[in-house]
DNA sequence: CGTCTATTTGAATGTACTCAAAAGCGGTGG
DNA sequence: CCACCGCTTTTGAGTACATTCAAATAGACG
């Protein structure tokens, strides 16, 4: 169960076994089907979430009631509202299934209490707040200086894994397009090959 | 000299009058005339800046040779690329004057020295950190859910006073459009009213 | 005053959108 | 297991918005 949480996080820090002990008591482990929500817009998001297994997409809802896809997450991969975890206020996010989902969750006053015991665990988190922050940082440069099939030949290539998984529609929304677009542009790429 | 940045912490931390004169203490001063780099693509950004007078500009230049404004910066903000300054790895951003302006800058290692002695510190940055992570959020919503016309009317609400200072070409790149397109926009918003 | 750059205006073009309808696919209940 | 229903994806036609390229005007700076 604790397979590939070690590993993600041995990338960044190590950990002896007492921290690394120390570290799996905190999680709580978490089953949700297909189309369940983790969050939901005006909840405060009191998780980080670590995903074992499944595909989620974490999206807000505009004033005009569209939905915008911010990010998906897979296995390995964590997720939250940063936000609203970070400042425990109401999230503007939801965060739903796509597919059938196990998580590891760790809740914000454990965390605290982590970063006191294993301090290189706030080096950890910070990292994960950094690299947050470069992928949105280069999806607005990619989002104004590519058309529609470059972003999303971009995006197949940056998530193979995600393309076979993510109903289009979801994938159209995160590139900013509408689903219409999305068809037309893969219809296109398959005809040049 | 340290009036503004002393109230501008002030708003996230309390210090002590040691502790501000060992911050203060910390703080370079730097001046720089319109049109002169603080930074450039390549470069590693050794500093954060607060800028005490002046405006700036945030930018990259992608592979097809445009630039996109990713960020401007006046009075009381702070600036610089954020992601080579954590990581301390080669920039991909420049930083230009639009105006002469006036800053003062810390460093990396006094950075450091700075939160070992005043660790409330620490927080202040990751609020800085935080801030920039959201206003990135917004505006990734933005670009998707809302018009040309609509970025340009949130933006010179949200920064009023950046639009009498800011050429157009620039706030045309900040908003992802031509300047033709800006210069159309604001010349249909004048005729309605 | 002249030069260089920024901004505006015009015309033609292109990319993505909306609305509408058909086709495809998956899940559910008989 | 198959038939049906609802949702997703595709396709089509017409439209809107922003772009490109070109040229004129306005403004800033030495």
């Amino acid at each position: 169960m604790y397979e590939l949480i070690l590993k993600n996080v041995s990338r960044f820090i190590d950990l002896t076994e007492e921290e690394t002990d120390f570290f799996t008591l905190l999680l709580k482990p978490r089953k949700l089907r297909k189309k369940q929500f983790l969050l939901q817009e005006g909840d405060v998001a009191h998780y980080q979430y670590f995903i074992n297994k499944g595909c989620l997409r974490i999206y807000t809802i505009n004033e005009k009631g569209q939905e915008h896809v911010i990010q998906f997450a897979i296995e390995d991969w964590w997720t939250s509202d940063m936000y609203s975890f970070l400042t425990q206020t109401p999230a503007k996010m939801n965060i739903e299934t796509i597919e059938d989902t196990e998580l590891l969750s760790i809740d914000y006053p454990s965390l605290e209490i982590l970063y006191r015991k294993v301090p290189k665990f706030e080096r950890f988190f910070r990292l994960l707040l950094q690299n947050a922050f470069i992928a949105h940082q280069r999806r607005i440069i990619e989002s104004m200086s590519l058309t529609a099939d470059e972003r999303y030949c971009k995006f197949i290539e940056r998530y193979p894994a995600m393309e076979q998984r993510i109903p289009l529609k979801f994938i159209a929304s995160y590139l900013g397009i509408t689903p219409e677009s999305l068809s037309r542009i893969r219809s296109q790429n398959t005809k040049v090959k």
